[in-house]
DNA sequence: CTTGACCCTGTAGTTGCTACAGCCCCCATA
DNA sequence: TATGGGGGCTGTAGCAACTACAGGGTCAAG
């Protein structure tokens, strides 16, 4: 069974630079090829791309999915350092909501100042820029 | 009342790299400079700065701030081409919260599914990584 | 035998900065 | 006059995480 990378593309999502990028970093084995030169994948680097874009959907960043996949390589030692990884990317993406939040009652309090009418009197100029020409 | 581009990175909190890097892309003038050809800076271009962080720190984008000053340049014109900006870029930040708070309950779900124990019975790494070796 | 879809490598672009390297300048002090 | 420290100057390279070419090779169908 063996899958081209375009195919491996299809089968997760992936654009081929993406997955040319992946290896090149590092986060994929360089694989088999055919005569051709062609990459020739089979199962097990699917499964890791698998893992891979699905870590990134959740948010983790290049560097969390190798320490994860390092970490699931190990079948045999304890889960806490996964564990440990996940709850705390859930605290930054906490922190970014909180963030965002913050962020968009500011926003809104600026928008809604504004009550139309020319640039001259706009609040939301007025609002931006604190320091007038003077 | 001149100052130096020290002088202004203090009073907008900014980076001297990062006033410079304004300059190189469009959005600041080039300043007069000094006999010794240091960047000299005047109230104008101060208010343009402060302008530009403070757009930047309600999460406008390069490209945005460049549209609003180019608006905000023109007094006499309505405000709607800002309101319609600021609004849209309001947008943008619900559907990132909204993003944010999706990828954040998908996460939560695949933290609470693991009991710990090894990486073998992992509910994480296994919630990770659909494919298994088949 | 040609067409079109696929694959290859390598490099440069994206966003918004940040960090040098290697230089110049200005002011104060010894 | 030397010299030391703190500015300033240009230009380039780096970060994340891709994306988009350019300029080729390969393969299956008609």
């Amino acid at each position: 069974m063996a899958l081209t990378i375009g195919e491996m593309g299809k089968a997760t999502s992936t654009k081929i630079e993406t997955i040319r990028y992946y290896e090149k970093i590092g986060l994929l084995p360089k694989p088999a090829r055919t005569s051709s030169n062609y990459r020739d994948y089979g199962p097990a680097e699917l499964g890791r791309l698998s893992f891979i874009r699905r870590s990134r959907d959740l948010g983790f960043s290049l560097d969390q999915v190798r320490a994860l996949l390092g970490l699931s390589d190990d079948k045999s030692c304890d889960c806490a350092g996964i564990d440990r990884i996940a709850n705390q990317h859930l605290l930054e993406v906490d922190r970014k909501i909180a963030d965002l939040q913050a962020l968009r009652r500011e926003l809104k309090a600026v928008i809604d100042s504004c009550d139309g009418g020319t640039v001259e009197e706009c609040r939301i100029v007025e609002a931006l820029g604190p320091v007038a020409s003077g």
